[in-house]
DNA sequence: GTGTGTGAAAGTATTCACAGCC
DNA sequence: GGCTGTGAATACTTTCACACAC
């Protein structure tokens, strides 16, 4: 996984959280709440004080000791962390009702994602709008890799075509893949990959559940 | 989060990963292959082949020394680790896009999820066939709940309606939560919740990206 | 007094390495 | 010889507990 010297250091587990950390603040901060302390972040979040405070001790010094976190300079603060005081460019590949779908996800361009692109292989939803302007076709994907700078693929495509897709655009140089399609993709490239699967979501669901 | 006393002591992270030696071994087996070894598997799924053989190890012994894993036997094993020699019944709560998506999701029967119902708080889908028949008013929640057994509740709402939604489905005694919608949802009764979330996977990419 | 920041301790998870069986 | 199953070793993560700052 690429990832500079720094962050190197953070444990993974960390990275999401923090996440969550920014999410509930931004709630609270709406709320009007200017201060808050690990605790009660760690209620709102569901883990434990400690964590909170450890997870902040890797990136620096946020808190006021006997009074807690400004929440605007944590939210600020959080931001810099992950890497959300820019904006990256991305492209779903499949405008099915799962690409629809996220393309229509208003917190993306919030967060500072701009999406520039989908694209599909079937001819019938060429040309139409399904959230991030004209579905392009998917033999036009490396033309357009070449003259945009992609920073996130999120594959969308049905199981059979979704390695595939993955290989291309790895190939022309996309550093991230966020993988949708019930299959666990590898790649030999160093690419960031991340895969959100329905199917081992509901079998872990249903190990649990079963008695 | 409920469990029986056999698996409180299988790792937390073994088993989303037993879920996915079962996809791969499926593939491979519709292929004609009868035999694996761990070392094919963990280079299929990207693991190393001590983790395999250590994640089945809580479960038996299901190999032949010297030889591997009958493909056919390990598929069975795991189905019934996995608690799926069995059927879950199914809600989806959100009939937008993304809950369609699901719904329309074919790997979902071919394991044993069946989805039976699905509701959304808006009267114009009411009545129409999101792909798992008429889409229910969502107030009538409780009372569908009351006259069918419901093992998981597949929440893709917006946020604003995910966690009330969520406390009547937990209240009405459904046991287990699959929340898309971007909130950290919680719950002070005892009910197996899972999350996915677009929002901190697209973070945590951000992170790894950030140079 | 209150709550952060952080070493140290405890708890989990992964990987090694080899005895034992095919 | 080859590959599993597994205790031991290593690595990682969370939690504790307290010095220190406000």
């Amino acid at each position: 996984m690429a990832q500079n010297s720094k962050k190197l250091s953070i444990p993974a587990a960390t990275v999401p959280r923090l996440s969550q950390y920014l999410r509930k603040l931004q709630e609270v901060q709406s709320r009007g709440v200017t201060t808050i302390s690990s605790r009660q972040l760690a209620d709102e979040v569901g883990t434990n004080p400690a964590q909170i405070r450890k997870d902040l001790s890797y990136f620096g010094e946020f808190g006021i000791r006997g009074v807690g976190y400004d929440v605007d300079r944590l939210i600020a603060e959080l931001k810099k962390c992950l890497g959300l005081n820019r904006s990256w460019n991305v492209i779903i590949i499949g405008s099915g009702k799962l690409g629809t779908a996220l393309a229509l996800y208003r917190g993306f361009q919030r967060q500072g994602f701009n999406l520039i692109g989908m694209f599909d292989a079937d001819s019938n939803v060429i040309g139409k709008d399904r959230g991030a302007g004209a579905v392009l076709p998917i033999t036009d994907l490396e033309k357009f890799l070449t003259g945009n700078e992609v920073h996130i693929a999120i594959v969308t495509t049905p199981s059979a075509a979704a390695q595939t897709v993955i290989d291309r655009v790895v190939a022309a140089g996309v550093p991230s893949v966020l993988n949708f399609a019930p299959i666990r993709a590898t790649s030999s490239e160093p690419v960031i990959l991340r895969q959100v699967d329905l199917s081992t979501e509901l079998m872990t669901l249903s190990f649990y559940l079963d008695k």
